[in-house]
DNA sequence: TATGTATAGTTGTATAGACACGTTATGTTA
DNA sequence: TAACATAACGTGTCTATACAACTATACATA
């Protein structure tokens, strides 16, 4: 029985729920979920509000839903497309990634507010971390994110991938993002953080990224000597 | 009055009415759509029903909707595609592109045979060109072919756009690319070529084009401080 | 055996109403 | 005039219910 006082919607909480039992393996990939009828009696809930939570489930391409049969745990794609987090790419090259917070603070927009469409003014969280690929350091990189976007972003462990946390704690599902490559050298401030002996050429990386609207702007810089940033590209 | 006797779901036929009069400019980019309320008497419907071709338009991205303010014809995203030549890029900066052959010959494909799918002894063809926008020298690009993919390409006008001439002159129709990118230190050879004073680090594009099999490769050095590469990446 | 039929269980479509909560404009008050 | 309250109106969430359409299974019939 879901808390009928709590301010986050049952549908929301409902997605989560069954997110979770996915993540953990409670329900696999081609399981049937249990009908509308037992999540309602489950959770106390009506029909239309539990279809509200497996309809955009579908829609996120978490399950599918077949009329007069029921509704599955999706099978995930094998191809991955354009779109690579750090934390994939890294672990598509067979090496752990790990991540640390170097920096958290939150700022007016200014100039960023153009690329995420709100006020100059208002207000967004900065947060540079440190990535590494089997220890060794191959990019830094800063994210900007609307502060209103994400609510308790402060009390959150940073240091996973962050596509996966906007997914299961805020439902934002990264779609898309416009992206600029650039090459420049290495300032202090990066040589030290990247344990850089000497000046080099780093990759430098802006990218805005969608849902429907922006959601966050990421600047990073690469090492290119550890790291070649591939896409795949359409059209 | 929606007919009620009709097969094709309420919904889904207020949904095309709304795109129609998207489409016919009855409804302009930015223009706020009727209330819910004002389409459940207009057409006789319920508001969850109305609420349902709403929901699904957004997300379809032909609308957008604010809670306490309405919903609106959304502003269609000027987008190119991920994928843009050269030529394209300068145009679309408003600038005039230009190309210089620098190098022709052929070769054995050699590890290049990897990525384009083909016997390690196969000939290639190997033209290099200098790019420049508004007469500043801006790239150089080395495009690697299989010989027996494009016939009397040596009699051919190479200054222009590679992919209309795989179109127009070949039938071939790039489709999809997997390209890297990284950062490099400018080599003596291209900061004559480039014009260059000094070294200064470089953007290194390394692409494999697609039809259904690889067309061609191409390695090209951009330089960064001119130009930037923008591409447009989806999921 | 093969075919049709009834039935139970599933998601799909739709209604009517209620309250919550964000936005905007207006009017009132200090 | 400036700041604050309020009302009107918008979308967001949720309930309770009904019937339609589709699927799978079991069972009866030719």
């Amino acid at each position: 029985m879901l808390d009928k006082k709590s301010p986050i919607p049952a549908y929301f909480r409902l997605k989560q729920i069954i997110r979770d039992e996915i993540k953990r393996q409670d329900l696999k990939p081609g399981d049937p979920l249990p009908s509308e009828r037992e999540y309602c009696e489950r959770f106390g809930l009506s029909r239309m509000t539990v279809r509200q939570a497996l309809k955009e489930l579908e829609l996120e391409g978490v399950i599918v839903r077949e009329k007069g049969r029921g509704s599955f745990v999706a099978i995930p794609r094998i191809e991955q497309e354009g779109l690579m987090s750090f934390t994939e790419m890294v672990m598509s090259r067979g090496m752990t990634p790990r991540t640390e917070v170097v920096e958290f603070d939150s700022i007016p927009a200014g100039e960023m507010g153009e690329f995420l469409g709100i006020d100059l003014k208002e207000e967004v969280y900065r947060v540079a971390r440190l990535r590494k690929a089997d220890r060794v350091p191959v990019a830094v990189e800063t994210v900007y994110i609307p502060v209103l976007l994400v609510p308790d972003f402060e009390k959150i462990d940073l240091s996973g991938s962050l596509y996966e946390l906007l997914s299961t704690r805020y439902g934002i599902e990264v779609r898309s993002s416009r992206t600029s490559f650039s090459a420049v050298l290495s300032t202090p401030d990066l040589e030290a953080l990247l344990m850089l002996e000497e000046t080099m050429p780093l990759l430098k990386v802006e990218s805005v990224y969608f849902h429907t609207k922006p959601v966050f702007y990421e600047v990073s810089y690469y090492r290119s000597d550890q790291f070649k940033i591939t896409v795949n590209l359409n059209r």
